[in-house]
DNA sequence: TCCTATTTGATATAATTTTATCGATTGGAG
DNA sequence: CTCCAATCGATAAAATTATATCAAATAGGA
């Protein structure tokens, strides 16, 4: 309950032990629970938690479960929502604005934009609109949060296009290595790069004794 | 070129490289200017394509693109074709099955389960089956690489069953944090890492001056 | 009530990963 | 032909991340 600041790596295990709390049902949870079921370090587990929870474990019981899970969010700004635009609405595009899933981790995704869109439309509730006029609307309503679902050949455009438009983040679902300034984060969902370990371990030439359970994929 | 052994970190930037090539034009590349261009430390790079590359570069021109491109096929075994199998074959399901990119990294669905299914059917010209058969086919083809599209509830008893067949590499869409023996590997596509990053930039509380581009999800 | 086993938080050590530095090689300009 | 700049590969240093160890706290049982 020391080190207030968060690693990279730290970072990335924190919604793990978040999606692990939500579906407990006990009342206390013990860092040496959690790294038992993920096969982590304990140490490790104890050094994350101590990151995020405000009141601390006790000794013998652990950790007050709907304590830290909102401690998690907290932390990880689950709270605040932060509204979002996705461009591109081919079948990713569709599945993602569809899926419920968002809201657990405080992103709302609010609209939609596609180039093959001529006229406003809905996709479920939600509304989709030419990209004409993404920047106006996005400056408006401030928002940081961008998704890109369009193909190869366009992420570059729509990217410049969103961080014209005051863009932040970046979440980046095309095949592509966009190109942004220092202060803009891309996230890339990066299949590619779980196929490499897989494809790694199944060729059997990597010693994987220290990596039981990679959590991300990252990562 | 002279250490051989992969780190993990390095086994996830691999892709991102080979892609890279992939989309050249140019005969030669150096480390230089693909640290340049995907902003990594100019020795890193240097190193990693070290691992992969059996010829090494020469000095003033960098690597032959094409020689480079083939160390890293062959060094992520994206050569040897690896069969997969398919569990779930709901929306998600439906988009992986359909989606041409995976043979690029060696990847071949040669055929689904889900145990709505009673009948043999077709998706595309991947032959989709009920759950009952799973064993049986897997073991005979001696497939060693599952990927799960089920929901929640049934992750893990999917997984069980794969394991009992003979997979030996789980890749997992499903958002549960699956349970497996020492020897098979998971890997988790997980969306939730990356939201827990882009949340975290967009709530300015993380120093991101040393991690300009996070290559992965992961990165 | 006292003892014991478990867990916490802190400190220290080890391992891994990244970054800096340097001499050697080579293609091309003058 | 000679020099210069770019790049390589290697070694060394720094930074980050993971693991080990230990005293203090406490719940629960003898």
């Amino acid at each position: 309950m020391e080190n207030r600041t968060c690693s990279l790596q730290t970072l990335r295990r924190l919604p793990y032990y978040l999606y692990y709390l939500r579906n407990s049902n006990e009342e206390y949870c013990s860092a040496t629970t959690i790294a038992r079921d993920f096969r982590l370090n304990e140490v490790q587990v104890r050094k994350d938690l101590a990151i995020v929870s405000k009141t601390g474990g006790s000794p013998r019981k652990g950790f007050n479960v709907q304590e830290l899970i909102s401690d998690l969010e907290d932390f990880l700004g689950y709270n605040n929502m932060n509204d979002a635009i996705i461009v591109g609405v081919g079948h990713l595009g569709k599945a993602l604005i569809n899926y419920k899933g968002f809201q657990d981790y405080g992103i709302n995704i609010v609209m939609g934009f596609d180039r093959a869109i001529k006229t406003e439309m809905l996709i479920g509730s939600t509304a989709i609109f030419p990209m004409e006029r993404m920047k106006n609307l996005v400056q408006r309503l401030k928002i940081k949060l961008g998704i890109i679902t369009v193909n190869q050949g366009s992420a570059q455009r729509v990217c410049n296009q969103m961080i014209d438009a005051g863009i932040k983040a970046i979440w980046n679902f095309s095949p592509y290595m966009l190109r942004v300034p220092e202060d803009v984060l891309v996230q890339n969902e990066n299949m590619a790069m779980s196929l490499a370990i897989l494809s790694k371990h199944l060729n059997e030439e990597i010693d994987h004794e220290h990596q039981p359970i990679i959590m991300n994929a990252e990562d």
